[in-house]
DNA sequence: CTGCTTGCAAAGGCTTTGCAGAACA
DNA sequence: TGTTCTGCAAAGCCTTTGCAAGCAG
């Protein structure tokens, strides 16, 4: 799944689609986000944006992805221990990761029939479903 | 799915199955692991350990967590972005997290149905599968 | 002896926070 | 002018590392 890099009015319109206050920041941020490259780190989009002409300070992008987390912008995604990644697709889907190249790749959630939700626990409701395959790559002659 | 809190000489067991050499310490620390309390913070595990007769240093615990992860002995699992807990179910399943609660619970495997692992990348092969399911807690009359 | 383990303390890296100034309505 | 937003620097937190002492075979 590929994405385009969105026009300014596009990424303001989702901004207010989602009740965010679509400021130089937030948009420049945005952006970064929902540009082609669909997992992103944060420290990635502060090299990013950081590399346009709008400077965006550390914490501006750490307060900014956590509201846009809450506002459902994007997705959390936890691939590593240490590693947290943003994704723009908050379609559902899951993800392969592999842990030899860091690569992370989508799954479009029909290839992977996960709809029985049998025995929830009383009183809850699902919020969210996290699927993350972790792949190596074959040994082969070197 | 209950544990049982193992006797001295099955964990040596288990370590020796995993190819650990069994210190004082790392009996200490899977003891700890392997209790009923399946799922486990190393911070837990540093309290849990330290309520006992032998001291563990933080070092110690985060070396061998990594140890044991490595050995295939228990599994990290990536709950929250900034939690990371050690399963000592290592059979294959996945989980409930009730984000409101923190609660962490398993979902046996068969009730999945995750069978099917369609266009795996050239080269590579499934090391894992994760699956986390986030609950949250209906609202009810307070 | 020699190598593996442990533990202390320091370093590290990422994220959050406090607060003052800037921007916006 | 009041509220929201931003950014700097400091603080925080969890985890890792360097290194010396301890222990085991």
């Amino acid at each position: 799944m590929q994405w385009f890099e969105r026009s300014r009015a596009e990424v303001i319109d989702l901004l207010l689609q989602h009740e965010i206050s679509p400021t130089t920041q937030r948009i420049e941020i945005a952006t970064a986000l929902l540009s082609y490259a669909q997992h992103i780190s944060a420290e990635e989009i502060l090299n990013k944006v950081n590399h346009s002409k709008t400077k965006v300070s550390k914490a501006t992008i750490y307060n900014t992805l956590g509201l846009f987390v809450r506002k459902g912008l994007v997705r959390e995604l936890l691939v590593d221990a240490e590693k947290v990644v943003y994704d723009s697709n908050t379609t559902f889907h899951h993800h392969f990761y592999n842990v030899d190249t860091g690569e992370l790749t989508d799954i479009i959630a029909d290839d992977v029939p996960l709809n029985a939700m049998p025995y929830l626990p009383n009183g809850t409701y699902v919020e969210s479903v996290e699927v993350i395959v972790r792949l190596r790559n074959h040994a082969t002659t070197h």
